[in-house]
DNA sequence: CGGCATCCTTAGGGATACTG
DNA sequence: CAGTATCCCTAAGGATGCCG
């Protein structure tokens, strides 16, 4: 077993007896919205502040089609919600705005964008995301609720468990 | 703006005219690889454990042609690596074990699992990751070089930064 | 401006069968 | 056991055009 495997519970049955082994795996279930890349591309660009039509299917570079059936999955799965909103003296409009739901996604997201800064482009740093307040970069940190930096190595799997509180 | 959305750093010019917005993008970049449902499964059953074409195809689910294609796009693109190996009276098998730049996907494949968990499954939890030396729950939480835990609001995106050190 | 309808091409992925 | 080959179906996504 290498130190970058999750150790399993010791009490549970082996893997490949499992039922329901995607059913009950939230990570499956997770890509049930976010299988496509121009759902990542949707997301990203909402984090980064568009909220029209146009504007997520210009920055994402996608084409309007597909930006419309990303829009619409997402607003369905209750990533995005959709506001009619009128400006004084213009006609009305719609903005898709991120959910509790969506935002959340913002560690994934994070985690996936410093990953490709390490391994994409190494040395060669495009951009970065930092702490507005303090201006050091942030990242997505595996922490546990007791506060513990946890290195690969120590992650332990287990079923059904009382969460730690 | 809404508190969910990542501040632009304001000498930016608008998103609308920055060139290669994807090329420049790690978060594009690293669709590059995992951009298919299959990916990401066969990724969680090697950090779960799997390293033989069986398991793989077994644990994640998914058909022999499919593992089969994956195993072999996650190899080249350096993510896994492909280890001939033999046990003492056995023929020779091959297993796949992850590189130091697969594993760094923890941090990603862990936000989303718990993403899963606190929006698909929501209090109906099944599963749990924890800290083995101390039994609490873990999560990728967002955290700046200096130690601080950054709520969304408190994030700028900058381009071509100096980085933190 | 904010979409949707249509058409087309490619990629993802299952089933089955076969091979070293 | 560890794959490959073939076939087929569906999903992703671009291009174009239309429409309120």
């Amino acid at each position: 077993m290498s130190a970058s495997q999750i150790q399993m519970d010791p009490a549970l049955p082996p893997r490949e007896s499992w039922a329901d082994i995607n059913d009950d795996c939230p990570i499956f279930q997770s890509l049930g919205v976010l299988s496509t890349r121009s759902a990542f591309l949707v997301l990203r660009e909402a984090f980064y502040g568009a909220t029209r039509f146009d504007q997520f299917a210009q920055r994402a570079d996608i084409s309007e089609p597909v930006a419309a059936a990303r829009l619409k999955e997402l607003t369905e799965a209750g990533l995005l919600e959709k506001h009619p909103y009128r400006e004084p003296g213009q006609r009305t409009r719609n903005e898709y705005v991120l959910t509790d739901k969506g935002a959340d996604l913002l560690p994934t997201l994070l985690a996936l964008f410093r990953w490709g800064e390490r391994w994409v482009f190494g040395d060669g740093i495009r951009a970065d995301i930092a702490h507005a307040s303090c201006g050091a970069s942030v990242d997505a940190v595996v922490t546990c609720e007791h506060g513990h930096r946890v290195p690969p190595g120590e992650l332990r799997f287990r079923r059904n468990p009382a969460r730690a509180s």
